[in-house]
DNA sequence: ATTATTACTTTTGTTTTGCAAGCAAAGATA
DNA sequence: TATCTTTGCTTGCAAAACAAAAGTAATAAT
């Protein structure tokens, strides 16, 4: 598949895949609150429309960020999971956390408070680490299969 | 001012702010390649089209990212700033970076290639503190005040 | 066999993005 | 001092992305 991108610029060019409303928002579902059906999805706090969360869904799939399959024994159920290049997104997802916490409670007075936050901040390569293994778990639990199942 | 924000989660309440195609473009092209009237901004490699950019740069000022100011002798040309909270987000951006040089290069053959891409890897939180303070320094240079001129 | 669930698609309307042109104020030049 | 250029926008219109609501097909549960 080809996709246009705006410049030679490594940072815009994550922009050209990255920058929307929704995808990293869809990452973060995945990895932090380990959502992987489409039911799952459409029943988070953000409420994202069916339409968006079809075509968001397809086009992570399409540049290789997650993968879609089913488990052996339900032909209804999709299964949404993260692929290596996904997972690799986990440190963006964490300095978008301590930007917000330090930055946003001025304008968003309802923002969750969590104590993960400190622990993120106190050592964020060893937080990345530890979450992006968690994640690789929790999938192999699933799928019955080793943690090479997302290689 | 009041801002709609998602949901109380801290990493969806960030991209309410910042994800977009163009407002962490723009924010790159301040910090890392020292744009800041509107001129120098619609000259970048992005294009940027004149209409977009002066609406996401009256928001970024909104959001207190940016300011707006002149120099003394000159009544024509503005000076758009990074603030410290809009300087707080450049970990989002030198993750972006390495995210991008390890895993888009596929997709975008003529992604620019540089060695400061591995000084950044080596050691990010000293890249990060070294992009702040060359900022502050430059900026101090133009206005003609010492640091604390953002703060 | 009927009902419910899951994963979408379709339709329609709104908002955001993009292109091209235009314009006013400030500064430079003759 | 008059006019030419530069800077920083705004306006109008077309295209693309986003959104709400309803509908549908396949599978699974009862």
């Amino acid at each position: 598949m080809e996709y246009k991108f705006r410049s030679e610029c490594p940072i815009t060019s994550a922009l050209d895949i990255l920058g929307d409303k929704w995808i990293l928002v869809i990452i973060k579902l995945m990895l932090i609150q380990d959502k992987k059906t489409f039911k799952e999805f459409t029943e988070s706090d953000e409420a994202i429309a069916t339409n968006i969360l079809a075509s968001k869904l397809k086009y992570l799939e399409e540049v290789g960020i997650i993968t879609k399959s089913q488990l052996p024994d339900n032909k209804k159920t999709n299964l949404y999971l993260l692929t290596e290049k996904g997972l690799a997104l986990t440190p963006i997802i964490v300095e978008l956390s301590v930007w917000s916490d330090e930055n946003l409670r001025e304008h968003n007075k309802i923002m969750k408070e969590s104590p993960e936050i400190e622990i993120m901040k106190s050592d964020k390569a060893a937080f990345v680490k530890m979450k992006q293994k968690n994640y690789k778990a929790k999938i192999a639990l699933i799928t019955g299969l080793k943690d090479n199942s997302l290689k």
